[in-house]
DNA sequence: TTGCGTGGTATCTATTTCATACCAGATGGC
DNA sequence: GCCATCTGGTATGAAATAGATACCACGCAA
């Protein structure tokens, strides 16, 4: 049976859930540009919890797409790095943040066109 | 200012959050081929609940990447199309799925690894 | 007349997210 | 000395979200 997201039992219906989102892009996109110590990432990316980072990392690395390296100093420093697999996925993300960061513009015309709409019903 | 993904208030990351998301990616992975219907969709993605497909339809009809056009026929059926401006979108998106479905044999090996150093630990 | 198809909405529960507090141990300022 | 801050997290409870289920009107077919 050939991998397929749009089977509900398709184990890459998982992965495209972890991956499709807003964090992990967010995470790779900082990653993939050089590696990075915990509280660095959450200084980076506003409004990200400790506890959403925790997770968010784990997923990651137990997915084999970022590194976890803890150095034995004190206090402990944990640095994070991006893995040759997780630097093929970065580019197709990266490029989900890009369109975002390129189309807003249009995007938000569109939303005044549908609430206006609304309104007008 | 320009728009930037990583700043909390910046609209970019509420599009970001939007389609870096499961069914977005999913529903114009679809519509990026043929225009369909309310329960085409809900049959080609497995697991879609009736409640997220509408939400996720209407969420991607507000920000212009999808079309909703009501025919008049009893009972009333709906076509959904993709915009110009999803299809800008959706070679990216459908990037994400394509990878997952590429890479999920390495994905797996991975989480086993993971997952037999943390028993061993 | 019972069931299925059309495209949804309403309601309730289960899961997930998020804010907050807390941990140990060291460092820096006063 | 003493208080705040840094390291990388975990624990707890509240709020938001996702999902399951039932239901709507209407028509068609068996």
């Amino acid at each position: 049976m050939p991998p397929n997201a749009y089977s509900l039992n398709c184990p890459t219906r998982l992965v495209l859930d972890r991956i499709a989102d807003k964090w992990a892009v967010l995470l790779l996109g900082v990653l993939v540009e050089r590696p990075a110590r915990f509280n660095q990432l959450r200084r980076k990316i506003e409004g990200l919890s400790q506890k959403m980072l925790s997770q968010a990392l784990k997923s990651l690395e137990r997915d084999g797409l970022v590194h976890r390296h803890a150095i034995a100093t004190v206090p402990v420093t944990v640095e994070y790095s991006i893995t040759p697999l997780g630097r093929t996925l970065a580019a197709s993300v990266d490029s989900l943040r890009l369109w975002a960061e390129a189309h807003i513009a249009e995007v938000q015309k569109a939303q005044k066109r549908y609430d206006k709409a609304l309104q007008n019903s």
